[in-house]
DNA sequence: GATGAATGAGTATTCATTCAT
DNA sequence: CATGAATGAATACTCATTCAT
């Protein structure tokens, strides 16, 4: 029942957006629904973002995710774990905006888009770490894990992975992400930088 | 030949209907695109199956995976990586049916299946192998590599992982599942069992 | 309140929508005019013609005029004439299809049909007996009349035009039509053929 | 200055609305459509013309013709025509305002303007000049062959009328004209004066 | 038992118009 | 006075599903 805040309105309806397309999907997600979610008329999406693919492109566009370059390279790959693990990304409904975007993937647009974020913020920043021959592949496979790890921790809810925090999984994340990209590696983010990466935007 | 037409057009219908769900996912499948694909009346599915969501669960509860207990221990592992790899799963879209019913997981239903599916044939499967103190947890983190695996190759199709064989993943498999699991596993299957994997159809 | 009956729906549903198109043109006709018209659903517009356009399409293409050619050529204008004058045409609203269709004209599909009636119903048979030199010219300038007559009697409605029947123009048709025409041509149509003309199908 | 721009918006708004109405018609036409040609908030129509409709009154109600019954009685029928052939209305998009009225012709406003139209410039000053009985009918008669003329020319778009100049015209316009009003008729319109007929813009 | 006509709630989107700032 | 945010009814069209024949 805000009103006349072009604005406010503006960020209420994407992120009502968010949340639905994040927990049902493109699909099964109604302009309605996300009107109604966010208290204003559904013709203003309409004219503020001008199609429902606009808006599920805006909602899901900004990457909300801290910078994992960001801090040394050997707890890249712990930084990621703790990104997954650690974040409670509320404002996707719970999960890793890219677990949730599986769920639209039906559509080549949000495919080209999970595509996009899995090879830059994951594969390419692992490539480059990575030492030896198939560097490319063995940054695949890790990345590979990432995606995975979300998967069964928030979609799949298994009893272990569900409930663990990024700690638990340390001495694991060390072991293979050393083993994949033959070069030592960390499974811990250092305590000092560790608090900027937990406040989402 | 009553029976017998009414078992095919069944069976036609399951068809038709993994198929689709498997590449648009539940909400983007209409019954009648169902019913146009198997040349049949949409109002068949109903007398048939009761309703699109009972369709959905026979056609996707059927799981047309090779038994992946059959063979050695230490293949296991392999095994997994093969059926995700190797085959073709042609009558799922080309995707393997746990990433393809992720596009359905908005509906509780299919993330029950996923959750059984996950835990049935990968983490049992595995805790029984792992070895030492957090033997689900490990198990669980393989179950998300082997899952993780199985999107990046299909849905994210990044470059190096869409085009690798079984054989090229078998030197990290191998290291990574003997690394999580706590105990020696063989990367690659064994040629005398591997012809039994893919022969259906 | 018919029901299950196919054909008759249909029929129904062309009817109600040659005589909404008629009469309030294209744009400010809705489907579900159309469909409360005829008393069924309005869905079933588009399960029997696919849509609006095509149901447009269906309800103005037959042409339900009789056939101007037959009978001498001599009162090939009284017949035109006739045709727009003597008729009732109830199914469009008591127009002229021609002229009805008119308020469509925004439509290139519209236009193009009109151009098309024009051109075969009146200018290509009036230039067929138009002897000397500008004879297309002097075809089109009838066929000009005949139209112009049709918007002045039912959309204008000028006094004299609106009463008037066929037999009150047949002196003026049959000078100006032999004037422009150059070969004698007749004002009436003869009674043993005129029955046969105003049943319409 | 701001009187200046008032005056010049509702100006604006005019000419858009009155371009708008005659190419797509009442109904295709949208409210915001014509205050994005004018380059003005779609509100001001409101605030200036209290509605649609009351600006599609306003739009159309200026007859912009030239003063037909200037100049001498015999070359009326010749200026007539000029103004329908030789004048090109760019402001109407090239259709004569009459013919571009009919795509509006199921509102009973539009009908009225266009009846009004009709026996003001045609119809009664044709029949102030017609001899003997039915002098109504023929210059009705002779009135619906000046509408049905500008409506092959530009809906219809016939191959001979669309190109012909009033000039061209001429002979038949003579003929049939004195035919139909019983006294000689020129087809052609003086030189000396013709110039007045084409500068309005 | 099977065909397909019917239905009604749903979809995204656009409209003319109002009202707060 | 003017901008533009808001509104609600309407648009064409699709959906899963039922029911008569």
């Amino acid at each position: 029942m805000q009103k006349r805040d072009r604005e406010a309105t503006r960020t209420r309806l994407l992120e009502a957006a968010r949340l639905r397309f994040a927990r049902e999907g493109y699909d099964a997600t109604s302009v309605r629904d996300i009107a109604r979610d966010s208290g204003v008329d559904a013709t203003l999406i309409f004219r503020y973002f001008g199609s429902k693919k606009q808006l599920f492109d805006q909602a899901t566009a900004t990457a909300h995710s801290p910078d994992l370059l960001e801090g040394p390279q050997e707890e890249l790959v712990a930084r990621m774990v703790a990104t997954i693990v650690d974040h409670d990304w509320t404002e996707y409904g719970g999960e890793h905006p890219l677990v949730a975007m599986l769920r639209s993937s039906a559509h080549e647009d949000a495919r080209q888009r999970i595509r996009q974020e899995v090879c830059d913020t994951y594969v390419i920043a692992l490539r480059d770490l990575a030492k030896g021959q198939d560097a490319e592949l063995r940054a695949e496979l890790l990345s590979a894990w990432m995606v995975g790890i979300g998967i069964l921790r928030s979609v799949v809810a298994t009893p272990a992975l569900a409930e663990a925090r990024a700690a638990d999984l340390a001495p694991h994340i060390a072991s293979v992400a050393t083993d994949l990209l033959g070069r030592p590696m960390s499974g811990t983010v250092d305590q000092s930088r560790s608090e900027g990466e937990s406040d989402q935007t």
